[in-house]
DNA sequence: ATTCAGTCTGAATAGTTGTTCACTTCTTCA
DNA sequence: TGAAGAAGTGAACAACTATTCAGACTGAAT
């Protein structure tokens, strides 16, 4: 008698690790990586804490997944704005405006992701992470150079720079605690943009216009 | 009979403690924070782990002030460097040399310093030592602008922005690994030196410049 | 209806380190 | 020199959580 799973109990299992998965992820939203431990989050996905270790081997795989599925959407966000630009110095722009946007309205679960301290080794899929949005990036950067837009650079190296730039200004400990403001939140934006823009070489006055243009489509997010 | 601790005393306690300072910071430049732990320092020292407790309270103070010493020796030698440079650009420019090439040549201290997870609550002297060092290139920033060479701008997020951006592209996990070489290492930093300067508006062909300059008394340091 | 593989449970376990404290050793002072 | 207070010691303790596992439960197959 061989037992099979059936449709249902696929469905159910499936089910189950995207409850665990998604609590994890609230948990991170909330309360940081430091409130991604094993038996709240069980709690909030309605299982025991052994369940978990049917779903992850550990908890770092738990986190490290989270990670990737956070990252995961991220990027796409960010090719969908770039997609959607004109052209490469605007789709720079757009790239740019969108990681602060999103960074801004998910701070804790940003800062957990890329930075907050925690007990297991997670540095692989925060690599990963990283590697994924700063090629994104660098991609971008490189079309502004081949368009002539740009001077020629080392666009790997500054395209990490204007993650850590916006990283540290956006959501480390350094930064503007009043951003629950809109219009303050759309200004730290408008302004790390303008910074970012600027230091891969994009003319003052030319980034001014290309800041306002990116920040327009973004608005709804910023809720501005 | 009133026991009062001699000239004697007093020295060799005062020596016990900066060893064990010491021991600490060692630990952290060689293994990063995760090898500051009591009973490894404690060794380093030459004492018994209980003694380490008659001498900071806890963990966490240890730690805390282990990155207030590290961050006031940076604070100083940016200082320094910037008081040297004979206007405000250069000024600037030479701060941010500094701290980029600071950091490349104590990259485990740096990142222990600056990010690296911590069992223990360190934040409030997190925030201290980015606050001051971020405070510094404030102020640089606006000497620059207050001079007529910069545009207005939001000095505290600039500089924050350029702290981070240093950080990433130097010894975050993104980094370029191949910086033991010494020329490579230059041209490390002057990138960054570059994007930096550009970020806060200095015109591109300037900034070339300024960086070349700032460069050439930093070459001891950088070992090039 | 009955069997049994698969799944779930949650109390117990285990490993890691910061911290304590009863005791020893050292230093001061009469 | 000896009494008393300070400083040092390190084994034992404590607290925190990830992880395990023996038994309970579910539902598929016959």
């Amino acid at each position: 008698m061989v037992y099979r799973r059936t449709h249902q109990v696929v469905k159910r299992l499936a089910a189950r690790r995207s409850a665990i998965l998604s609590a994890a992820r609230d948990a991170a939203a909330a309360g940081g990586m430091a409130a991604v431990q094993i038996a709240p989050v069980a709690v909030r996905a309605n299982v025991a804490a052994g369940t978990v270790y049917r779903y992850f081997p550990s908890k770092a795989e738990l986190i490290s997944e989270l990670i990737t599925e956070v990252s995961r959407d991220e990027l796409s966000a960010i090719r969908r704005a770039a997609e959607a630009a004109p052209g490469p110095s605007s789709a720079l722009a757009a790239a740019v405006t969108t990681i602060a946007v999103h960074v801004l309205s998910q701070r804790k679960l940003a800062w957990g992701i890329l930075a907050e301290p925690v007990d297991v080794d997670v540095t692989a899929s925060r690599l990963a992470s990283r590697r994924d949005i700063s090629g994104e990036l660098a991609m971008r950067i490189d079309a502004a150079v081949r368009a002539g837009h740009l001077p020629a650079q080392d666009t790997g190296l500054a395209a990490t720079a204007l993650l850590g730039a916006l990283h540290e200004a956006l959501v480390g400990p350094l930064a503007p605690s009043n951003l629950d403001d809109p219009i303050k939140l759309r200004d730290a934006v408008q302004t790390v943009t303008l910074l970012a823009l600027r230091a891969v070489g994009v003319m003052d006055a030319r980034a001014r216009g290309l800041v306002v243009q990116a920040t327009t489509p973004a608005k709804a997010l910023v809720g501005a």
